[in-house]
DNA sequence: TGCTTATATTACTCACGGGTAAGAAAAAGT
DNA sequence: ACTTTTTCTTACCCGTGAGTAATATAAGCA
């Protein structure tokens, strides 16, 4: 609260919030861990046993942090939906046309899609979830497609985007953003950011008006600014998964 | 082989090729009951007995029909492939531009998936295979990614499709379509040809080339001949789910 | 009518994995 | 040093559901 001497002395609070730090960074782990485990085997086929097993404890010993199978689950689930929140709220707060927020829409949810916990929020089944849970999913899933509808009303309001059905729109663009949730593997050739960029442009270029459209489509062979200056990411070690392999369906 | 007089005769051969057929349709039967229940309730929840109890039969008498849940699971996913090879096969053998294979090629995709067998495709998870049936699905899915991007390519070697990157066009088409196969549902307002109507012309708008543009959009509020003329389709008695209650994601 | 084969049932096995109980080991507090 | 609390382990329980064995029933067939 008040100002306390620096980081160094032996307050007696210390020890309680290092505790307390330390309490919340093995729960994070635990979900790190689960949340690839769960997008690598399946939810269902994943054990706690092995959960544990990577963290170098037991099972029971996950019952310190977690209620159930289920509450971890959800737990992925919330972290997902906590970032997709959190930047709908940032283009919510923006002046742009809707094609503007449409457009940063759909480049913060490629950019997600392409995160364990962004996946988890397309690749996990609601039907997991305790039916309270369940409703907790639902109700957001509902407020992602209506934020998508709400631009593009917007967007046909302000003259941006061109009349059409905004369910459909919202459908078509959200299929797609979605199923990179499932296509996408670290280490491959398509970087996030590359993804991100290529599929604001492209999923937006046909609801622009004439009016609104973007200066020109960069030619085909040169690879765009920002994913050209970002791709030499240093690669994961051990990464020998290949990214897609031609895996559309 | 040979001209038989008729149906009706007595032939010695006719109880054998009826007991044949009648498995083939209990088969059948088996089959549709268990992409149903699997779909509504995914694979790991749902169980044969519930198959079972639904034909009104015991488990062990699937066991005349199938080998393994699994068998079924296969099975039910191979009936879609079906489907889906044969509109490819039908495209391919067509005479038209690139452009019109890939419109076509998305028509038939997205009415195939909202079909039970179809959704089947997207919805099921290779992972619950063995891995030699999971080989041969990777096949059929690398298979149909390909013909996408094949079309796309054809398009702009023949001019009908603007330069772009086929794989992620092909990506981005192929999640919209596989998207349908999550949120379609029976009994809702949009009709699977209406579907397939809207998406044909949307998913391919932003690809075609001035040259080889449609001639227009149709109007907003009118809907497509041919979705208002197949609509009144008679609707399954006790379908009381709506669908599309706003789920993009 | 009896013989054979296909099909179904009842009653069971069994592996698996989520979850719990009891208590050890470590850390914090005094 | 002693107590208390937190954290973790070993050892277990137990529901579930796929798959099987033994057997009954029904249908083809002579």
């Amino acid at each position: 609260m008040d100002g306390r001497p620096a980081t160094d002395q032996p307050s007696p609070w210390m020890p309680f919030e290092n505790r307390r730090r330390a309490r919340d960074e093995k729960r994070e782990a635990v979900l790190r861990t689960a949340v690839q485990l769960f997008l690598e085997q399946g939810y269902h086929r994943a054990t706690l046993n092995e959960v544990a097993e990577r963290l170098n404890i037991t099972k029971p010993a996950l019952y310190n942090y977690f209620r159930s199978k289920e509450d971890i689950l959800f737990e992925c689930w919330a972290l997902g939906q906590e970032q997709v929140d959190g930047f709908i709220a940032a283009i919510d707060g923006s002046r742009q046309t809707g094609l503007g927020k449409l457009r940063a829409l759909v480049h913060s949810y490629a950019e997600t899609m392409a995160t364990d916990f962004g996946a988890s929020l397309v690749r996990f089944d609601p039907r997991d979830l305790s039916p309270a849970n369940a409703k907790i999913v639902r109700a957001a899933k509902r407020g992602i497609d209506q934020t998508f509808r709400r631009y593009i009303a917007e967007g046909i309001a302000d003259g941006s985007i061109k009349p059409c059905d905004p369910k459909m729109a919202a459908f078509a663009i959200a299929g797609s953003l979605n199923w990179i949730g499932h296509w996408y593997q670290r280490g491959g050739e398509l970087t996030p950011d590359a993804i991100a960029d290529d599929f604001a442009e492209r999923l937006t270029e046909g609801l622009a008006t004439a009016a609104s459209k973007r200066p020109a489509r960069k030619p085909p062979p040169t690879k765009t600014k920002k994913s050209a200056a970002k791709a030499p990411t240093p690669r994961k070690k051990n990464n020998t998964k290949r990214n897609t392999p031609g895996r559309t369906a």
